[in-house]
DNA sequence: CCGTTTATGCTAAGTTTGAGCATAATAGGG
DNA sequence: CCCTATTATGCTCAAACTTAGCATAAACGG
């Protein structure tokens, strides 16, 4: 069963592992991340913008995470606090230039949260809203408009597109349960299950890019909607992210991670409301925030909205020892919208 | 920045992946965890039982999750259903072969979850109960003995024996909050980090392993309650996979991959405080299940139990369909206990 | 001083949860 | 065949929590 080094390799027991984090920060009620804008020519087949990343040195960092940190302080100088470990994808064929020769990518993913103050953007960077690249996650200013009017049918004709009768009816069902159509409800949680759905059907950019779809008009009207292809399997990453986020902030208070020291209530609400792409009832959040005492006042109060001044509140350090679940319930608003495909 | 492959063996950047997976069944009241027999001479260095696994090959595996179920196949015969990944661990020395000159390993732990009936184990393999080797996690018969019979008062030791004082406060900050003591709270999902602080604490067999402590006869004792080794990091695995599926049974409905095609009500719940290691209030729970419309009932009756008999249910498909996050909520029962460190 | 804007307080009605009492339907023993 | 133990199921009450608004407070700009 044991075999000398040059047959594992021979068949293929060896991999590179890739390291990549998304830092996700926040600025008002615009949830961000840092992409490292591209840089190779575009002859080389790298696409678009990425995450920052770098190959896991197994001789030189205790663990991965370690090799992380060394990583994205190398390429952003920021320094990293939260850090947790999300995914690890090995699917073969995500990165285009697998196809070309290219190694087969294994890729740790990390979610990264950085507090407004530690940001800077260098030349290099762009911290861009998240939303730009998920426009039908942002359910703030109610349905979003591209969901019915582009995606509705264009994933219509691609369920319309198989040959089999019950394969039809499974893609529809899939259609229906990812994106809340036909009676099933939006969960603002499954980002990843609808980026996946989408990559299947084509209609992202990296679909293309990996060779099995040649762009048409109509796609790339749809690319239009979708955004710009992200390097390699970034963009999954991303949806892993924002999926993991969104369910994590109900139960642990990761939420300050991303704010100031010392923040107003509805700063706090439009945080959340950034993450979660829906919007809150406001005097429930603050009753619901203030009886879960996961924040006190500070006495301070800001006059920087030209109404009245708002009180500055911090973080409890230690609401962490007193309860086991401590994130900020969500309560949902009405008027969650549905559309038929 | 590029290098050759001969250059990228030499600095580390090509490890082996090793994939293994935690199967997790359910017997009447009993979690299951199945675990093949130590079957290495003890002499080569391995040491206790271990979980399925074996190396990704990226050359013919086309996802990682296959290669998982290949290798799962292989090695106990069991057609997986339900998989999930759960966390990939990069640590250096948890696996005391690594120090005799061994691999670096990369191991990315799976949860799989194995319907009863198909459950079946053949000579090499043991389905055991996961509470014989965290028996602290068990709360169903209240708050279990050797909590703070053995590990508080070995906990404090491990707290005492810091030279520094503030290292001596965050230490003891630790074990009350990760374990409940002193006003803090039992979270029943936080196994790992429970696992991690004994680990640290050299009070796991595995710790002793790994060459950092010489067992004497103290730990020796210890080791009586916290279980035998096992193999390389596959406790952690273990412990991973107790958190992830405590939590995972209160908003996804996964206990059903659990259970078999009908059970009773009691049946369900029984599975449920298994996993949970707490116990539920029955008549609340049946209503919660209820109107929760998880389940339908099939109109059938079943008579083991000497009382009166008790209507079978059946799993509702569609259920996902409706609602975002269809799990069981858990009302926990009263007495909490907590104790002094 | 007045309208506008944002923050904060408060309450009525509806829903969910925690706990326990009461009843139903079986088995087994006398 | 009746009585008791045992399990299943139905129901209710009080407490806690949510939802949705109304109402008031404290700033700003003319």
């Amino acid at each position: 069963m044991k075999m000398s080094k040059k047959q594992s390799l021979k068949s293929g027991f060896e991999v590179q592992i890739e390291l990549s984090a998304a830092l996700v920060a926040i600025e008002g009620d615009s949830p961000r991340i840092m992409l490292l804008r591209d840089q190779a020519p575009a002859a080389k087949g790298a696409v678009g913008a990425g995450l920052p990343s770098g190959p896991f040195d197994a001789v030189n960092d205790r663990t991965l995470e370690e090799g992380l940190r060394r990583w994205v302080a190398q390429q952003s100088g920021i320094p990293l606090g939260y850090v947790e470990q999300l995914y690890t994808f090995g699917d073969r064929f995500r990165d285009p230039l697998e196809r070309r020769g290219g190694p087969r990518p294994v890729s740790v993913g990390y979610l990264a949260l950085v507090r407004q103050s530690d940001l800077r953007a260098r030349d290099a960077e762009v911290w861009s809203d998240w939303y730009r690249h998920f426009p039908w996650e942002d359910w703030r200013t109610g349905p979003p408009a591209t969901l019915d009017s582009v995606l509705a049918p264009a994933l219509k004709a691609w369920v319309d597109s198989s040959g089999e009768r019950s394969d039809r009816i499974r893609r529809k069902d899939r259609a229906d349960t990812t994106f809340g159509w036909n009676g099933a409800t939006w969960d603002n949680e499954r980002v990843l299950e609808r980026y996946e759905l989408l990559y299947e059907a084509g209609l992202v950019a990296e679909a293309a890019a990996d060779g099995r779809f040649t762009p048409d008009e109509r796609t790339q009207l749809i690319f239009a909607i979708t955004g710009a292809a992200m390097m390699k399997d970034h963009r999954r990453i991303l949806a892993t992210v924002m999926g993991r986020l969104r369910g994590k902030i109900k139960y642990r208070p990761v939420i300050f991670e991303l704010m100031p020291p010392t923040f107003t209530l509805f700063q706090l609400q439009q945080a959340i409301e950034a993450l979660a792409g829906t919007l809150l009832h406001k005097q429930n959040f603050r009753r619901l925030v203030a009886h879960e005492g996961l924040v006190e006042p500070t006495g301070q109060v800001q006059t920087l909205t030209g109404g009245r001044p708002a009180e500055l509140f911090q973080f409890r350090r230690d609401v962490i020892r007193e309860r086991p679940a401590p994130g900020v319930r969500l309560p949902v608003r009405r008027g969650a919208g549905r559309s038929q495909l």
